[in-house]
DNA sequence: ACAAAGAATCTCAACGTCAAGATTCTTGAC
DNA sequence: GTCAAGAATCTTGACGTTGAGATTCTTTGT
C-alpha cells in the first residue's frame, strides 16, 4: 500500500532522475511519523487536561523520582528548550499548582522545582494514557518487528547523537 | 551501545514499574531522530544559503516540475502551513528573487507561484547536498536493513494517516 | 581575603506561526 | 441575469520561543 512518502519519492524520481533519493524512504517517514505523533500527543494530553509541553515538564520531574527536585537548568536540558522558556513554563505550571519552586539549600542563586501531589497524580495518569495510545500506533507490527525497528533506530540515534560535526 | 532512549526507558521502569513503556523504544527514537534531522537540515541548507522553510517551499515547486507553478493554497497543503504563513514566505522568497508571483490566467482571485532560474538552480543543488547528508546518517545500516526499516515505517505511517479518530 | 571568571536564573525585544476575519472573485441555483 | 454561497488570498492580533543581556551568587587563583 502506497503512502505519502512513496508519492514524494516518485515525484523526485520523475523530476530529478539523476539523484538517488533512497534515503528519503526512511528519513522522510521518520519526519512524517514524528509530525503525526505530535498531533496524537496533543489529543491524548488534552484528554487529561494537559498541554504537550506541560507533560514534558512534569514527566521530566517524575522520572527523576516521586519526591525529587530538578533545577530549571536541568529541566531545560531534559526538555531541550532555552532558559527563557523554562522560566515561562515553570511560572505557568506553578500558577496551575502542578509544581512549586523552592530555594536551593546549597546554592543561593539556584531554584529547585518540585512536583506537587496533584502534579504527580496528573502526570502518572497521563503517562498511562499516552503509552496506551502509542501501543495502538504500533499494533500493525509484530513484537519481533518492533524490536528490530528499535534496534535499527538506535543505530541511527547513535550515529546522530555522536555526530558533533555541525558544519 | 546504550542511547538516550535506553536511559529514558530505564528511568520510567525505575519510577513506574507498573507501566510497560516498550512502545517508547520505537516512538521516542522516532521523535529524537526527527529532532536531530531538523538540526542537520539547518546545517545542510545553511551551507547552500537557504533556510529550512525556504527549501521546503522551493522543493515543493521543483517536484511539481521545472516549469510548473503552484497556487499559494497548494503550497500550503504541500508544506503543511497555514495561509498567513504562505503569504509571508512567498513575500520573502520573491524579495530574494527565488520565486515570482504571476496572475492566475483562469481565476482572477488566484495567484500562481513559479520558480525563477536562480531558485531552480539553488534547490537543485540543495537537494543533492541534503540527500548526501541523509545517506551518511543511514550509513550504519545495510541496504537490507534500510529496506526493512522503510517497510515497517510505512506500516506506521499508514496506521497514523488513516487514523482520523482525533478525539 | 580579594578579585576575576564562571554559573544560575530571570527579563525583554524580535521573530515566525497560527487562526480568525476581511477582501475579492467565482460558481451554481433560480 | 442575479444573488447567495463558497473559494482564494491577504491582513491582523495574539501567542510562545529564542537568544542576548542583566542580576545575583559561587568558585578559583593568587
Amino acid at each position: 500500500m502506497r503512502d505519502d512518502v512513496d508519492r514524494l519519492v516518485e515525484a523526485w524520481q520523475r523530476e530529478r532522475p539523476d539523484v538517488d533519493v533512497a534515503p528519503l524512504e526512511v528519513l522522510s517517514r521518520v519526519t512524517r511519523i514524528a509530525r503525526q505523533l505530535d498531533i496524537l500527543r496533543r489529543a491524548s494530553f488534552t484528554a487529561d487536561g494537559l498541554e504537550p509541553w506541560e507533560f514534558d515538564m512534569l514527566a521530566a520531574l517524575r522520572r527523576a523520582g516521586a519526591e525529587a527536585t530538578l533545577s530549571p537548568g536541568q529541566l531545560g536540558a531534559e526538555t531541550m528548550v532555552t532558559s527563557g522558556t523554562i522560566t515561562n513554563r515553570v511560572d505557568r505550571l506553578e500558577s496551575r499548582g502542578l509544581v512549586r519552586r523552592q530555594p536551593d539549600p546549597d546554592d543561593r542563586r539556584g531554584v529547585r522545582v518540585a512536583l506537587t501531589d496533584s502534579g504527580r497524580d496528573l502526570v502518572d495518569r497521563a503517562l498511562v494514557d499516552w503509552v496506551e495510545r502509542e501501543r495502538i500506533v504500533l499494533d500493525g507490527l509484530t513484537a519481533g518487528e518492533q524490536e528490530h525497528l528499535a534496534a535499527c533506530l538506535r543505530t541511527i540515534v547513535h550515529s546522530m547523537e555522536s555526530d558533533t560535526s555541525v558544519s
